[in-house]
DNA sequence: TTGCCCATTGACCGTGCGGTCAAGAAACCC
DNA sequence: GGGTTTCTTGACCGCACGGTCAATGGGCAA
């Protein structure tokens, strides 16, 4: 029987949250690969054949966990933007609810770094990739559309919140210091302004038409 | 004999970049460890002593190609800023010269990404990212002083530069399109700006004297 | 032509891995 | 108690991996 749609009773469910709260430990700790089987078993002081009662792979085991993460920082974050009818509010609480959970959830961050490092795990992460940065990308454009921020590239605004917000929770985690939400904020919300109000005090000077 | 301190020959080097090379893309293409010694040398097309007559191991190749990219980024970093006195032109520019490096080594990137996840190799990145936010933010600073843009922590501002920066090299590799360069610099330099010109209308009210 | 040394070969090795399975032990239901 | 299902055990398997090494090639200097 695959252990996919196997019944579980409330201690196999214990079990089983039990080996996937220790291998995201261990994942994180040393990395998935060198992380072995054996060793969660061990760790978790089972014999082996629990772990395949449970999952049918190690690989099972991380798309689960993945998936997982996913979805729970997905809700996170919408239960956080409910209700707020300012889209720039929106974004600010989206932004403050991601390093909440992310803050919350150093390991299974890091897993997400992992899994976008190989072709196989990779693939599970590009649509949830897609989807958020386009709900960030339509809030942008709403707040545009209502003259609240200037014109621009909506994506690549999205993309750059996102970065913003993912490299302070890794560095963070890394153990450069504390998250210092407040100026993540400004920095974000300074970024979707723009900087027409001194452009030619901040930037060097553009080409309107280019050598190439 | 250690293959580290080995005299090479011209065709010896040529090897060792053919090796390199082909490695640094099956890494990046299906992950380090996935690819073997034998699929790497079976790819060159040689037998699998030439491996190791010119690394001391995969974990070293891996190192070497780490170090390697880190340095050749930062020299491409320094070389854009250099005799730039403004401060702020001088984020401007490392920002286009790691947007530039980047998109030229998408699979490097890659493998730095891999390496933060695993302890082994994490360490070997560590200097370097303390390094490259110091930096930046000894411009931020600098810019504070002179007024060219409010006072914050420059620290977060740096991290938020650098997070930018890789997501969106990071999100145009993966296939989402095109960078906009200039509009990431104007995302950054509105970044570094703040918000403060318009906060009441930006950002959520905040608690000068917050509950807990 | 002889020697030398960089470079290469590929069969071979030991190990540790992911995964299996026949045999039970618990828990639960009637 | 008997019967059924959930859960657990750990020895075992096949294999592919990283790494070794004795033998050989080949370019080049003298």
């Amino acid at each position: 029987m695959a252990p996919d749609d196997r019944k579980l009773t409330s201690r196999g469910q214990e079990r089983r949250d039990e080996l996937i709260q220790f291998a995201v430990t261990r994942f994180a700790e040393q990395g998935y690969h060198p992380t072995s089987v054996a060793e969660i078993v061990d760790g978790v002081g089972v014999g082996k054949g629990v772990f395949y009662w449970y999952f049918s792979s190690k690989e099972d085991l991380l798309r689960e966990i993945l998936s997982d993460g996913l979805l729970q920082i997905r809700r996170h974050q919408q239960a956080a933007i409910r209700d707020e009818p300012n889209p720039l509010h929106r974004i600010e609480k989206g932004v403050r609810a991601s390093l909440e959970w992310l803050s919350d959830h150093t390991e299974v961050m890091l897993l997400f770094d992992f899994a976008w490092t190989e072709k196989t795990f990779a693939a599970d992460l590009h649509k949830g990739l897609e989807i958020s940065l386009e709900d960030t990308a339509r809030h942008l454009r709403e707040a545009m559309r209502a003259g609240l921020i200037p014109s621009g590239d909506a994506k690549t605004i999205a993309i750059a919140i996102r970065g913003t917000t993912e490299e302070v929770a890794r560095v963070s985690a890394a153990g450069f210091g504390e998250v210092n939400v407040d100026a993540v904020v400004d920095m974000v919300m300074g970024g979707v302004l723009g900087p027409e109000r001194g452009r030619d005090r901040l930037t060097v000077p553009r080409r309107t038409d280019p050598e190439r």
